[in-house]
DNA sequence: CATGAATGAGAGTTCATTCAT
DNA sequence: AATGAATGAACTCTCATTCAT
């Protein structure tokens, strides 16, 4: 009997825990909308609960601050970038260079496109909140920019990419990518295939025509 | 003597006019310092009276309210920016294309070097705080971009420009001038002529080596 | 069992309205009290807070603003007011006529006295605060002058009331009332048979000695 | 010469006192206004410098604060008021007491049509504002009701007045002409002759029938 | 665990009064 | 005497957070 109310009470908390991972969770994607559509100054504790549908006090429960919320979504949407970014393969063999970026480009223009809120709530909302966001975001943005650099001193000792400064020019590309993703949540109708080779063809070869040999 | 009394007058006047003129400066300098290092909702009226050193009633003499200063600001800089961009000029007997661009370029980093409040009121603060200040920053950047737009279809007239969607293109320039503005802003030492040609030479050639004839 | 927690949870969310409505009326009567005591103008909402001990952004709670619970505060008095005012029975087998009215002036007098800061706040403190507030009130008295003015028609009609001009001659016994109300709440000790008697001798009579035929 | 200047002096000094007076009484004639239209809380010193069309501090050169002004106008209208009080003559030969009334009435009545800002001053306004303010105005009107009550005393003593409690009967009559000169100044257009008819007539009989003997 | 009434620090703004010119 | 820019005390209202139920 011991065993059973002991199994009962187990199989009771861990109802509960996922019960609460649950609630958690209702109420980080009812923040993201709010604060997407509202930016976080405008965006009330009120606005969050009635969203999520809770009381004032759960809110608390689950978050130690409207702040503290901010934060945990930041981090989960900038570790959710992070995990979309895809390598470029080198190896003989595999698909040409210039396509495994285009597919890149493409999927990562796609899926901000698909959950616009965390594109906006990144690219906009998230700036003069707090010391703390401006670092972490400081610091996605430097961990791109490192590996865009990286890449292009990878793409230059294989000789795909020509000699230039790669610190700058990593700059450069990630804020292109960035205007056009910003671009790309404003408009209704985007082609987002044309806007892929576009990009691409922009980051490549610039706006020049070919110099002839 | 009633001509000197006049004049008196006048010149009272027109002195009290520039002191009040002068005031207004003194605060909207104060303010535009504050809303740099803090940001427009860490910003508090008492900040900005501190910084000018006056009382709290007199900023309210001189603005309608802390809202209202922000729009001045943001419209101050706004037009400054404007006032410093400057046309390509494409007759016949005019310096190299090329060499106009790199000016222009070099020039607005410097600007923004030389003021940073300014960039960074620009560039960073400006978000999120009301949908007036959106559609002002909106329409600023919208129009910069239609510029550019418009350039490039001009290039692809003499011939300068290879054939491109202007439209996207536009935006991926002016993303990658934003950001690199945004980096100049935050590093210490920075050689503008340096990352100007390298602006200048991503933008027109893109990353990849010259393809061959 | 399910039914038990049903109804405590009804139970506990009625007991939470009552209370509710328990603090609500707390803080009518703490703002009653102190519009009546200092008027409208000297009342800050911490007085009204402090009177009715609660912390400032309770009163915000239930009440929209200063401005709003007074208008709330004058409905409920005019309302209160007029449910006193009692009609006069002309059906044959009523008591005479001028016993019943004699009955209502009392009881309008007494009613006055045992509640004077309701009726300071109506005659005294409700003036200059607001377009709404004066046309609240002067539509009150507008409703008690087309009563009084009805009243006298039927009163001719009946031949008890001689021929007059009704509508300047209700709004003298409006005025005589209101002022004899305003003394009553003045003085210490009055005789409130007395004065109803006299009220209503002056108004039926006048000052004359009633004219030998 | 010293003599001269004297002379001189005193004629400036002359000039410049009477300037002063003429100056006074136009911020006064402003303030009326201003607070007839407005009320006493309504009313900024702003308002009252335009309409004055005098500087801010020149308000402070004449007044000592808004406050002051109004007192002065309140005491400066309870004495025209009173003035403008005529005793009845009961001297043998005089006119009819009744016609005396009558013209009375009619010119005060008339007199707060002619200058409607005085009236709505002393009878709306002058409410709430001041411990010192209520003073006066109780005190006023205690006066005229002390007049009142002896007037129907001695009426009572020539017999042209029937018994009755003249410190309550006085009260009335006040309450009654006070709310019919309120009523005098909301509406556009009135018979003043006739009304004065009807607030005698009101007043010295009642509504009844006269009794028959 | 859930609730929502209660809290109070702190914000922006107003306006009577002062004072240097 | 006249001016009007400057002052700052005092006000109303907001809202993130707490806590008794």
């Amino acid at each position: 009997m011991s065993a059973t109310a002991t199994e009962e009470l187990d199989g009771r908390s861990l109802r509960a825990a996922q019960k609460r991972k649950r609630r958690r969770r209702t109420v980080l994607d009812a923040a993201l909308r709010v604060f997407s559509a509202k930016g976080y100054h405008q965006t009330r504790v009120a606005d969050i609960i009635e969203e999520a549908s809770i009381a004032r006090g759960t809110f608390y429960l689950y978050f130690d601050s409207k702040n503290a919320i901010f934060h945990e979504l930041l981090d989960l949407l900038l570790e959710r970038i992070h995990e979309n970014m895809i390598g470029v393969d080198l190896e003989p063999g595999a698909p040409p260079v210039r396509d495994q970026i285009l597919a890149t480009v493409r999927s990562v223009l796609g899926s901000f496109r698909e959950d616009p809120a965390l594109a906006k709530f990144v690219l906009r909302e998230a700036v003069g909140i707090d010391e703390a966001v401006d670092e972490k975001l400081h610091g996605f943005y430097s961990q791109l920019h490192d590996w865009l650099s990286m890449s292009l001193a990878n793409g230059q000792r294989i000789g795909f990419i020509r000699p230039l400064d790669t610190e700058p020019v990593a700059w450069l590309i990630l804020g292109s990518v960035k205007q056009l993703v910003q671009r790309v949540l404003e408009e209704d109708e985007v082609d987002l295939d044309h806007l892929s080779r576009v990009l691409l063809d922009f980051n490549l070869q610039g706006i020049m025509h070919a110099a002839p040999g």
